[in-house]
DNA sequence: CATCGCCACTGTATCGTTACAGATTTTGTC
DNA sequence: GACAAAATCTGTAACGATACAGTGGCGATG
């Protein structure tokens, strides 16, 4: 007799049109099937020509590893989860973020998985799902706030994860987040270069870490430049257009009009611009405006509104790097990163004539 | 001695910590492995009290079935891919339609992968890595071409799916689409109500298969409500903004200039809208254009743009329906649906007052 | 009372992979 | 030349689930 049971496996040929497995690989090249798992992750001892033979012929025969065999055996998913609301809608951030981590993972063996949750409902959701059922190797996760309870659990629970945005709890972890303090600050310098002293901020919500960002650099311009505050609270970039475009007519109607504006989002600067607009005033006269923008459209269809392009495309494409470098065990610290605005020029009506 | 020897595991305590298994519960209610699992698929052949407590079980420890087990035992992957270009980004139609599909997921046992590829490679790509490595249960693709050759594939080989849009090809196949057609002569009606009557079209691209269906139900317009076409074939909705507006700027310049315009997309409106006003010329006044479009935004900030909406969350949610009732094994001609255009309220400047 | 059939349940093998503990051969040492 | 140490290679078991082929008990049948 040859082998004794299970690496008998070696001497029987595979079945047909089947998908190659190890066992393939070990019966065309003769050699164990442990032999031949072994030679493809390179291990110590293993002979060189061997390796050699053994990845000639899996190339050859198009050999990809069973992913439900690994995991089983290993735990390892090779899948990153991206976990959204449901709610995050507005103005479609996700597009370009999808798309930036794909290009990431299309490099990697790694797959993405989109795991949603209604953030009105429980945000650890999502987390615990993955941590009970081992659903990822790594987390991507936004809305991040400054005491933000996923990132104490994902931490606790050692699973690698990124966040989009900051924190504040001395947790050093991956994250990469937009400089919206500078953002502000910069937007606060264009409309004092234009003459405007009574500005506005349209904020995040209040629970979100990047909030506190976009006001400090806010009130830092307005120091620095010598501009006052006028009170806008009641809304918020996470409100309706509508709420938002009501609460601003209001104000705009008011005595205490602004006559410089600073919009913390693309979709909160057009409700803005139909509250000013509904108030009988206008754009680039009576008031001017910037606004983080994370696509063309308003530079196209407003070019009178000053827009700082956030570039969330290559937002994606840091994140993945980061929560792969976590999964390899880079330190945190190492993957952390900030992406300045671009102060865009305003769109010419017609660059050719 | 006991049971005899893989079985002798429900006799042996689960580990402490550790996620439940069917041999957990096994061990709880004294049951082998086996009776277990087919308790908890509700086979015929277990009493209906061992049901009973097995699934009480199970329900009180909080147990999971492993995917990583259930798949290299039969097969089954419960994940769902949606197949994306990576250059669909415009006007990010994908964030919605993830949203749809996340939603109707979330009541199942399904994953949504996401798949993507670079458009001008080899669209069967990600098709045929699905269909090697069995990384899909079902599969959502759009684009769809007249004679698709991924529809042909994936009705070969049995793999189930659906696509976003319709083909030509005479195989029934589950698909949703939106009446291109209907919009377009929807679109021609409206124009031609306010006296427009040299009408021009921003079509898709002539390889997908709408791009058909719109011409058709646009000329059907023409001929119905009298008006003629003007020729503008050079850009499609998958140019550039600036290519669109450019070519559009020298039409509007021309003796042949349109004094109608349908949009087929909403960005690609955008880029008209810069094209005409280069020109100088103005909408609502020159010239009366009808879009389809994604959101809300053109409406908001242009609403002398008459627009249709496309529901691309619904579309979503269709589409994952499909896909899932295939899987299951229901006929495609009942997985099949259209939804129609829905023709937006112009905004009012300000509706309180 | 032997036998049959049915019900309810169980053991074994298996999916593809890898950790681990050998096994065999070659090389090195004195 | 004997023995140890490398150097290579291999079998077994296990991850968690399920298909399949039983097994044992019990009531019905003749």
């Amino acid at each position: 007799m040859d082998g004794k049971t299970k690496n008998r496996a070696a001497a029987v040929p595979p079945p047909d049109g089947a998908r190659p497995t190890l066992k393939t690989i070990a019966f065309m090249t003769g050699l164990g099937i442990t032999t031949v798992s072994r030679a493809l992750k390179d291990a110590p001892d293993i002979g060189a020509e061997t390796k050699e033979r053994v990845r000639l012929v899996a190339k050859q025969i198009g050999y990809q590893p069973n992913r439900a065999g690994v995991r089983l055996r290993t735990g390892k998913t090779n899948v990153i989860s991206l976990v959204l609301t449901l709610e995050e809608e507005i103005m479609g951030i996700t597009s370009p973020m999808v798309v930036g981590i794909t290009e990431i993972l299309a490099g990697t063996p790694y797959h993405l998985v989109v795991t949603p949750y209604s953030s009105t409902k429980d945000p650890l959701g999502p987390i615990r799902y993955i941590l009970d059922t081992g659903a990822a190797d790594g987390v991507i996760i936004s809305r991040t706030e400054p005491h933000d309870p996923r990132v104490t659990l994902m931490t606790e629970r050692h699973l690698p994860f990124v966040t989009h945005g900051r924190t504040e709890m001395g947790i050093v972890h991956p994250f990469h987040d937009f400089d919206n303090e500078r953002f502000a600050y910069e937007a606060v310098r264009r409309l004092t270069e234009r003459g405007r002293r009574r500005l506005v901020l349209l904020e995040p919500p209040p629970n979100l870490t990047f909030h506190s960002h976009m006001r400090t650099g806010f009130e830092r311009g307005l120091k620095d430049f010598g501009a006052e505050a006028v009170s806008f609270h009641h809304v918020n970039i996470d409100h309706s257009l509508v709420a938002i475009r009501d609460a601003f007519e209001q104000l705009m109607r008011s005595v205490d009009a602004p006559d410089g504006i600073v919009s913390g989002s693309g979709s909160g600067a057009i409700a803005l611009i139909a509250g000013i607009e509904s108030a009988g005033k206008k754009v680039g006269q009576d008031v001017d405006m910037v606004s983080k923008v994370p696509s063309d459209f308003l530079r196209w269809l407003r070019p009178e509104v000053m827009t700082m392009y956030e570039d969330i495309r290559l937002a994606g494409r840091e994140l993945a790097k980061a929560v792969i470098g976590h999964i390899e065990g880079k330190p945190p610290e190492t993957l952390q990163s900030l992406s300045q605005p671009e102060f865009q020029r305003p769109m010419s009506k017609s660059p050719k004539v």
